[in-house]
This record gives structure tokens, sequence and C-alpha cells, in this order.
DNA sequence: AAAAAAC
């Protein structure tokens, strides 16, 4: 059994900043992942969200690089900007204490600068496709001495759009190239469609039983009317998270609910694709930082990002597929710490949280909302019969698990779990005072006044009826395993 | 159907 760093035959530069960390052991896909990856070979990796998949490849990668030799050894792709640059923060804290260079290509920034920055020589790149790819097809970027490319979250890269870049950039490595595919989420699909890349290639999967991280509690919670919001203000305000990541499908709603989120005394903000470069990583660093309290987010924010003390994911709209589901839920429940997932859902994908439960092997309870607290159905009953029953009051600020492990009573926030948490929205959000005053043309005005565009395109969903997710639609239809009796 | 990723 291997249990320390020193016996994963880790430099001691890289073992020294380790301990500095206070990272005392490898995690599971780190002791498997470090001597595959030190053996050359390629590797398919499958480990739960926060297992530490990151460190799994970054060490291995830096362990072998040669500092004297000025060029790109290692290449690390990432599907978005902001976890590339997360990933670069994390190489750096390693790489600096060997003398390597570590640099981001990302797009949105600027490409001289890259350019330029290039002929510094890094060790190592950590990028997004679409930029690493560019400057590929450009002759800035030459990968051909790079031995190793990590394809970090390689099921969404090999989806439909990223394919091509992925491939090319792979292509750019010289033949003798070591690929190393890692995810939470790996189908089987993904030997086939990626496969051809690959020779005898190591597989690990850690936990193959259990795909979501059992520190996760999982709920979903009706919304009666067609309008979300009110649901998911109720929530916010009994569940009183010190923090909580909100999760919609699409971008056009998301401006609404950060005004209205605001109006009722919440610090928010939004992270979408379409946001500005500068913005997009201000607001996830305030929103780390513990500066903004709630973030709503697009699946741009689902897979991969790493941060400290999310005690809540809430999904305002299911997500449209069950590997969606476990990244976003992954958020939270990071590194054996617990963690709550809120689904909203509609009459119309109520089912939703069976099909899911089955699907990932977890538990989504139903949750009511009733006085100013998260209730079980059951207690629902029993409270309307006697609105003094003690165990339905609960405290009105832990999602009434009773029996349950306490989803509160984690690593919040310092004073996460005190009444009057300076940083928590105990008694701010309902008070008066505690409101902003909005800007014209913000909050609940906001809300009627669409551009003609946008009243349109609300027009033209509502007659859509999206309600349910097409991989449901589809296979109730196709009268597969999910046909409904 | 949408989001992301390039200019």
């Amino acid at each position: 059994m291997v249990t320390s760093w020193e016996q994963l035959e880790l430099r001691s530069e890289l073992i020294g900043q380790l301990k500095d960390f206070e990272i005392t052991e490898p995690t599971t896909v780190q002791q498997e992942a470090i001597p595959a990856i030190a053996s050359g070979r390629d590797l398919y990796a499958r480990s739960q969200t926060g297992t530490g998949k990151t460190l799994a490849y970054l060490l291995p990668l830096l362990n072998r690089m040669d500092a004297a030799v000025p060029d790109i050894q290692a290449v690390v792709l990432a599907p978005t900007q902001e976890l590339a640059m997360q990933i670069v923060r994390v190489a750096e804290r390693y790489a600096e204490a060997c003398g390597l260079r570590v640099q981001q290509l990302i797009g949105g920034a600027a490409l001289k600068r890259q350019v330029e920055k290039l002929k510094l020589k890094p060790h190592l790149i950590v990028g997004t496709p679409g930029r690493i790819n560019e400057l590929v097809g450009q002759r800035k970027l030459k990968l051909h001495n790079a031995r190793t490319i990590v394809i970090d979250e390689a099921d969404q890269m090999f989806e439909l759009g990223s394919t091509k870049e992925v491939e090319t950039v792979i292509s750019a490595l010289g033949p003798d190239r070591q690929i190393a595919f890692f995810s939470a989420t790996l189908p089987e699909e993904m030997e086939r469609l990626a496969g051809r890349w690959m020779k005898e290639p190591v597989r690990i999967d850690v936990q193959p039983e259990h795909r979501v991280a059992e520190t996760i509690s999982h709920y979903y919670i009706f919304s009666e009317g067609r309008d979300k919001f009110e649901t998911a203000k109720k929530l916010l305000h009994a569940f009183a998270p010190s923090s909580a990541l909100l999760f919609m499908n699409d971008t056009d709603q998301i401006a609404n609910w950060e005004a209205k989120l605001s109006f009722e005394g919440f610090t928010v903000e939004s992270l979408y694709g379409d946001a500005d470069k500068l913005k997009r990583s201000q607001t996830l660093e305030r929103f780390r930082s513990g500066r903004c309290q709630l973030l709503l987010a697009t699946d741009v924010a689902a897979r991969g990002i790493d941060i400290e003390h999310l005690p809540l994911v809430l999904n305002i709209d299911a997500p449209q597929d069950p590997d969606r589901y476990v990244h976003r839920a992954g958020r939270t429940g990071r590194m054996g710490r617990e963690g709550t997932v809120f689904t909203i859902v509609t009459f119309r994908d109520s089912y939703l949280a069976e099909k899911l439960s089955k699907r990932l092997g977890i538990e989504i309870k139903e949750r009511v909302l009733f006085g100013g607290k998260i209730l079980a159905r059951e207690e629902l009953k029993r409270g309307t019969r006697n609105s003094s029953s003690p165990r339905s009051a609960g405290t009105g600020r832990t999602p009434a698990t009773r029996g349950d492990k306490d989803v509160r009573s984690g690593k919040g926030r310092s004073g996460d779990a005190g009444k009057g948490a300076s940083s928590g929205l105990t008694g701010a959000p309902s008070s008066p005072a505690g409101r902003k005053e909005l800007p014209p043309g913000h909050g609940r005005e906001a809300v009627r006044k669409l551009s003609p565009a946008k009243a349109k395109a609300e027009k033209e969903k509502e007659r859509k009826n999206k309600g349910a997710p097409k991989w449901l639609k589809a296979k109730r239809e196709n009268g597969s395993e999910d046909q409904q009796k």
C-alpha cells in the first residue's frame, strides 16, 4: 500500500511544497495515476469530483521535467478558461520550487503577449483548445518536443465542438507522445471515440460503484408556479448558506435573476461564457474569496472549478444530463467535506429526481418549503396539524435532514454556523435595511421591461414547453430502459 | 437546445 509522497518517488522540492501546503498524503487517484504517468504509458483515469485529479497529473509531469531543457515538455488542455487558470495557479506553486516555468494559453487574453512570453521557453503549457490550436496553426507554438499531453475533463473535450481542435493539438506532439485522459465521468464510448489515439492505455477507475462523492446530500424541491424565483428565494433564505453556486441552463434569465436576488439583499454576481473576459475572472475571484455570496452561472462553472467552503449548489434548472449533474454537484463536497445540492423541479420535470437517482445510484430526497423552513413532506403534514411539533421546527436553517447527518455541520466559512454570522445571510435579506436601492432598469421592473427581442424569445420558450431535458425525452420516446410504464 | 472554445 502506497501511502506517502516519498514512496511515489517524487523529488524533494515537490514533497517540500506538498508539506508546506499541508497535503499530507496522496489520494487514491494520486497513488494510482502518479506511477502510471511516470511509466510513460497512455492513461484513462476516472475518479470522483474533488479527489485531487489535478495534482494526480501535475506532480508526475513536473517530477520528470528537466529545467535545463528550454522547451515545452508537457501540455495540459482544459475545457474552460477559468479551469485552465486554476490549473496554472496550482502548477505554479510546484513548478517554481523546481525552477520550472508554466505558461497559460487561453482565449480572450492578448495573443501578442502570449507569443512574446513563449520566447521565455516555458516547460509546461496549460490552456484551452481554441487558443492552443490557433497558436499551433500559426506555428508560433511548437509541441513536437512535448512528451505528454493531459486532457482534463476529457469527456467534455471530446464532445462535438472541441474534438477537432483537441485532435490537432494531440497531432502536434511527436509520435512518442503519452496521452492521459482525466475526468469524473469517462463513459465507455470515450474509448471508441478517442481510443485511436491511445496505445494500450492504463485504466484507473477509482470507486466505480460510486459516481458521486458520498459526502454530498441531494434534494429536490418542487416549484409550484412556472416562476422558479419564489422557490429559489425562499430556499436561499431558509438555508442561509454562507455561499452558494446557482446553475441555470441558459444565459437569458441570468441578468434578471441577478437583479432580483440582489434586490433580496444577497450579494450576487454571474458567470457565463459570453461575459467580458476580465469580468469573468474577477467575478470568480470575488466568489472564491467570499466577497460575493451567490454566484449565478451556466455550465461554464460546472467542471473542475475548486471553491473552498462551498456548502450549497442549487440547480435552478435541472441539468441536461446525468453527467452534468455529477459535475455541478461536485463543486461542493470536495476532498471529504460535506456538501448539499438542491435541484428545483417543475411539475413537468419532477420525475427527473427519480431518474437521476437511479442513473447515478444516489438518493435525491424531496423537500418542501413551509414557514421559512426546509421540511420533508411528512414533516409538513405533521407541522400543519400541530405547528408546535418540535421536529418540524428544526432550526429553520438546516435542510431538515433530521436523522441524517447535519449537512451544514461541516467546515463552512468562519462563523458560518453562528447565528449572527457576519458573512452569512442571517437577518439581512428580510430586513428592509438590508435591501439595496436598485438602479433604474433593474430589479422587479427589469423583469417586466424586456427588450422586444427578449420578450419574443420568452414567448417562444414558453410555447415550446421545454420542461424535460432532451436526454430524457429521447429515452422515453425510444422506449428504452427509461420507458415510463 | 444551449454552453463552451478563436479571431
